[in-house]
DNA sequence: ATTGTTTCGGACCGATTGGTCCAAAACCCT
DNA sequence: AGGGTTTTGGACCAATCGGTCCGAAACAAT
């Protein structure tokens, strides 16, 4: 969410929604990565004037690490929650599996997060500690499913949680990867088979 | 390898070695990706003029598609001769995670097959086909070696050795991937083991 | 030494890049 | 209605992009 400020003589009001046009750029930015997005691809998609652009959000590369960072919001949301929440350890990583399988079938933007740790991380400190941030926050839900998952006898005692969360973290992305260069449901369904049969 | 072309008339010679060249493009490449690659940056590394460049490899996408065909020839004589040799199967496929371990302590540059997947294939059909290509060597790669430790007794016969061998390769890609965000060499292990103990 | 062929350095190209700036418009507040 | 403040579109900017081109240089063959 981008805080809208209110100031003590209110003038003229923006035309657009900082936050639909922040989702427009997460977009662009998901599906075409920073560099091969242009401040044109942006601001048409976000449907406003370069002027309101720089007055908005600073900079192509403020925008971009507010993009990741409402993706990590977003993710958070979606993803982490079930890990953390009462469904059954074993059952909520499979579905965080099976949607991604189910995801790749569209489109092939892969995960935010992804691309950014090989696109931007390794050149851009910033964006590198968003990335270690988001992943850690990933395998952190991991963990606590998986120690739900000890505490109700699905996943061994002596099993390492963290370590196993690490594991879990990795195939995540390698999966998206992998689905962005064969998007064959029956390929990435092996994949997932024995990803998750290393929890017994 | 570039073919260096010999013609009737040799007239004269070339002042660099276009395998040279060809290397120092990959690197670049390799490390910076694509769109953040610019021709000067090409130039400069290669040490050669504008028109060598373009009298040699035609365009910067051409250049791009023969470094990454490169990378692939480099990548298939060090890693798959291994997998497809005698080395005993689980072995031979530990020492390939292990080498992905220890170069991610160095540079993190990732592999440039998968730095390509995330950046290139889904908007460019030729370096898809590139991956696609390349990954689909990997996973024949590890599938031999799956049959030779079925053969050897290392590994269950029942197990499907195509399936374990996209396991395999998904966790390639992903390791390299977690190695950009967290060098790390312990967490990076913690996944390793976890993936060998799959082929028990 | 001349000729034929190729390579080389670098000037040059139009297009596009991310970013700045300003005058006009739009609104709130009194 | 009028003043104060903000937003807006678009003109404008220098720098850089990938790519072309040409005259000079460097060689092999004769």
């Amino acid at each position: 969410m981008v805080p809208a400020r209110r100031l003590a003589n209110m003038a003229r009001p923006r035309e657009f929604s900082t936050d639909d046009a922040l989702d427009q750029a997460m977009d662009m930015f998901w599906s075409k990565g920073y560099q091969a997005t242009t401040l044109g691809d942006l601001t048409r998609a976000m449907g406003i004037s370069k002027s309101s652009f720089y007055d908005t959000f600073g900079s192509k590369h403020e925008l971009y690490l507010a993009s990741l960072e409402r993706y990590r919001a977003a993710m958070h949301d979606r993803l982490l929650a079930e890990l953390e929440g009462e469904t059954p350890a074993r059952a909520a990583i499979a579905a965080v599996f099976a949607h991604i399988v189910e995801a790749a079938e569209g489109d092939r933007r892969g995960c935010f997060i992804g691309n950014c740790a090989s696109e931007m991380a390794p050149h851009d400190a910033a964006a590198a500690r968003q990335v270690t941030a988001a992943l850690d926050r990933l395998e952190a839900a991991y963990a606590v499913a998986v120690q739900r998952g000890q505490r109700a006898g699905e996943i061994a005692d002596d099993r390492d949680p963290r370590a196993l969360a690490r594991y879990l973290t990795s195939n995540t992305q390698g999966l998206q990867l992998m689905a962005k260069a064969n998007p064959d449901r029956a390929a990435l369904a092996d994949v997932v088979r024995i990803v998750l049969s290393a929890l017994d």
